[in-house]
DNA sequence: AGCACGCCGACT
DNA sequence: GTCGGCGTGCTC
């Protein structure tokens, strides 16, 4: 269009508003304005009866064929209020969001209205103006001077040898930079052990950036994870202002800290997966701490990666990205295997600590009573009480909440199943409750059998419940505290019992996952497992993969001061001693760990040696959603790219209802990415014609990169 | 997703 | 005669 000519000031703007894909609107709607807005400028537009906030997006370049057909000006309607105190969203930030809404099929608007904080959506110009001014009040009142930064620790040699190399990656991208084609710094995933000083790379990092005027973001895998990183940075960067962006935030604190970022003052912004989109027009550098965290991954509305998301925004600024774990995922494992990202290693702990020595006990040497009624084998209790007796702390996992998964009558062969799901309800003794874990359903826990009336029901199986009352069964002068979902629902919850355990009220710490993450505990000199071998066998291939970075990460919790390190220990309770997982493990090896998994993937075709998609359909019945979905295959045979790309049959999801819903799911498996996107690009539209001829179906949902099958 | 329009059942 | 059930279809 130009906008040039002065007899017609009107102008086309395409405009990315948050209409849902399956409405059919996939790209940016056209509208009219009188006024040229630049790119990335908010606007209030009319859609339907309603009015709504977008963005207006890039013109689409001249040589663009005429993909859907051009609308006439008299089709189209004008644009209402403009947002023009906010400066643009940058190029760059388009150019991402124009990537993940293209690769995770799903359209701009609904991908970048749904990353901006929920606020500013409600916002007309007006009190946009006020948040600005209060915003800049804020800064006032806060002013941060750049002072020097506070007194850094020395640098083990190891840290030093990863930064000076983070230094040189730097310096070779400057000097190549000059020819114009440079492709940005290549990502470095930096592999080291909890307790080896990621986070003091991560500082340097960021310092040198900040030194440079740039801006810098560091996700973290859990909201939990955030106050003592934020802690850390505020400590060594006073002088900077640092705001952090996830969804625990209030609707105010989350607009406040996302225009601090968007305005440039926030030098720091540290948040959660929906932080990868924070707008920050000087960014200089992205960390991505525990890189392999499957939270990374978004599990509903746009499925993005984070982490590799993260990855392709660094290269877009052309800046540094580093991705730090102990346990890598397999993708980026292999990404630097063939040098597609550099390894930086930490390969110690800092201070000379050792991590904690692995105790494997076999539970095949339980003496043979009636089945096994204790979770925890007497030698176990031994190490536990030696604990005590020092007086200091130990931490006992356990990845299952409530009291016991089942209740089972050994009468008639009832078992606690959810009537709306295909699961079984868990026994929560707390609150005496039967409690579906996958539709909340929830009742009162029967006295006796409802099916034959036998008194004698029982529960099978251990949680975290039922642990924490063994634990003070056996170690009666123990101070036991539970930490899971359960125990921590009110707010502030999490932070208190934290709280106890470090100011060393706590002896024995039971807990979830929920606990194997980030916490920093001194005094735990004993971390146990007591039951990980479900994962050994489960049908999910990141199964193993996971299971080895939970179990690292949990021994990682022990003995992180050297003066208690040497008498750490981890234990693990299995019936499989000999298994090659625990047995890597056992020798703290992730790379042979790694390499036997990589090889498994290669053989089997799986990631990274194979590109994955799912097709993911629900409907109240099996037949409606499965004939969606055979329909969708038919399809996908026609398509071009069918010779290259694999669809399996549909199968039902591991947990095939939920709340009265079917779910069944069908794999798609390709050689490379671009095969796999081609198709799903064609296929989509297709997709959106069956789903209106199948009339049974509720939802479907294409999951790019899914990490489980 | 919203929010219409539209075409059939029990109510003041 | 009308209030309202949720099926179907559209939004630049």
């Amino acid at each position: 269009m130009d906008l040039s000519g002065v007899s017609n000031p009107i102008c086309r703007l395409r405009v990315a508003v948050d209409a849902p894909q399956h409405s059919g609107i996939g790209a940016p709607l056209d509208y009219l304005s009188e006024q040229a807005l630049p790119p990335g400028s908010l606007v209030q537009v009319p859609l339907g009866k309603r009015e709504l906030t977008g963005i207006v997006w890039d013109p689409l370049p001249a040589d663009a064929d005429a993909e859907g057909q051009v609308l006439p000006d008299t089709a189209l309607r004008p644009i209402g209020q403009a947002l023009l105190e906010l400066p643009p969203l940058t190029l760059n930030w388009r150019r991402l969001l124009d990537f993940a809404a293209s690769y995770y099929q799903r359209s701009v608007g609904e991908v970048a209205l749904s990353v901006l904080p929920p606020q500013l959506r409600e916002l007309d110009a007006k009190q946009l103006q006020g948040r600005l001014k209060k915003l800049h009040k804020w800064v006032e009142a806060e002013a941060k001077d750049g002072a020097p930064s506070a007194q850094r620790p020395e640098l083990s040699p190891a840290q030093a040898e990863v930064l000076a190399q983070l230094d040189a990656l730097l310096l070779a991208e400057r000097a190549s930079d000059a020819t114009g084609s440079a492709p940005g710094p290549a990502p470095v995933l930096l592999h080291g052990v909890t307790g080896s000083g990621k986070t003091e790379v991560y500082l340097r990092a960021a310092e040198h950036a900040l030194n440079q005027g740039r801006q810098v973001l560091v996700l973290v895998p859990e909201i939990n994870l955030t106050p003592q990183l934020e802690a850390r940075f505020a400590e060594r960067f006073q002088g900077h202002r640092i705001v952090s962006l996830h969804s625990g935030l209030t609707p105010a604190q989350r607009l406040r800290n996302w225009l601090a970022a968007h305005l440039g003052q926030a030098e720091l912004v540290l948040g959660t997966r929906l932080a990868v989109f924070a707008s920050m027009p000087r960014l200089g550098l992205i960390v991505v701490d525990e890189e392999h965290d499957p939270s990374y991954k978004q599990q509903d509305g746009a499925r993005y990666s984070a982490r590799d998301l993260a990855v392709y925004r660094a290269h877009l600024e052309r800046v540094p990205v580093i991705l730090g774990s102990a346990t890598p995922s397999l993708e980026s494992w292999q990404h630097a295997n063939t040098g597609r990202y550099r390894r930086l290693a930490l390969p110690q702990r800092i201070g000379g600590g050792a991590m904690p020595r692995l105790r494997i006990y076999d539970m095949n040497l339980l003496p043979r009573k009636q089945g096994v009624t204790t979770a925890l084998a007497q030698p176990l209790l031994a190490a536990l009480r030696e604990r005590l007796q020092r007086g200091e702390q130990s931490l006992i996992f356990l990845n299952r909440r409530g009291y016991a998964p089942v209740l089972h009558c050994g009468e008639c062969g009832w078992k606690s199943e959810c009537p709306h799901c295909s699961a079984y309800r868990v026994f929560h003794k707390g609150d005496r409750t039967l409690r579906c874990h996958h539709c909340g359903f929830s009742e009162r826990v029967p006295r006796a059998c409802p099916d034959c009336g036998n008194q004698d029901i029982a529960p099978l199986g251990q949680g975290t419940e039922r642990l924490e009352e063994q634990l003070a069964a056996a170690l009666p002068e123990a101070r036991v505290a539970r930490i899971d979902a359960d125990s921590t629902r009110l707010k502030g919850a999490l932070e208190a019992q934290l709280g106890a355990v470090h100011a060393g009220e706590v002896d024995i710490l039971v807990g979830t996952q929920m606990i194997t993450k980030g916490h920093d505990f001194r005094r735990i000199t004993l971390v146990a497992a007591v039951n990980p071998d479900a994962a050994l066998f489960s049908s999910d291939f990141r199964a193993p993969e996971r299971l080895f970075a939970l179990l690292m990460q949990a021994a990682g919790r022990a003995g992180r001061d050297a003066e208690v390190a040497a008498r750490s220990e981890m234990w693990l309770q299995t019936w499989h001693p000999q298994h090659a997982l625990y047995q890597s493990l056992l020798r703290h090896d992730f790379e042979a760990f790694a390499k036997s998994q990589l090889a498994e993937r290669e053989s089997a075709g799986l990631p990274p040696y194979s590109h994955l998609a799912l097709l993911r359909a629900e409907a109240r019945t099996v037949e409606a959603a499965q004939g969606f979905l055979e329909a969708a295959a038919r399809h996908a045979g026609t398509l071009p790219d069918a010779q290259t790309v694999l669809v399996y049959p549909p199968v039902p999801m591991s947990v095939a209802r939920v709340a009265n819903v079917e779910r069944l799911q069908m794999l798609v498996e390709s050689p490379t990415r671009g095969a796999l996107q081609r198709l799903l690009w064609q296929w989509m539209p297709e997709l959106h014609a069956l789903k209106r001829e199948h009339k049974g179906l509720l939802r479907w949902a294409v999951d790019v990169d899914p990490l489980a099958i």
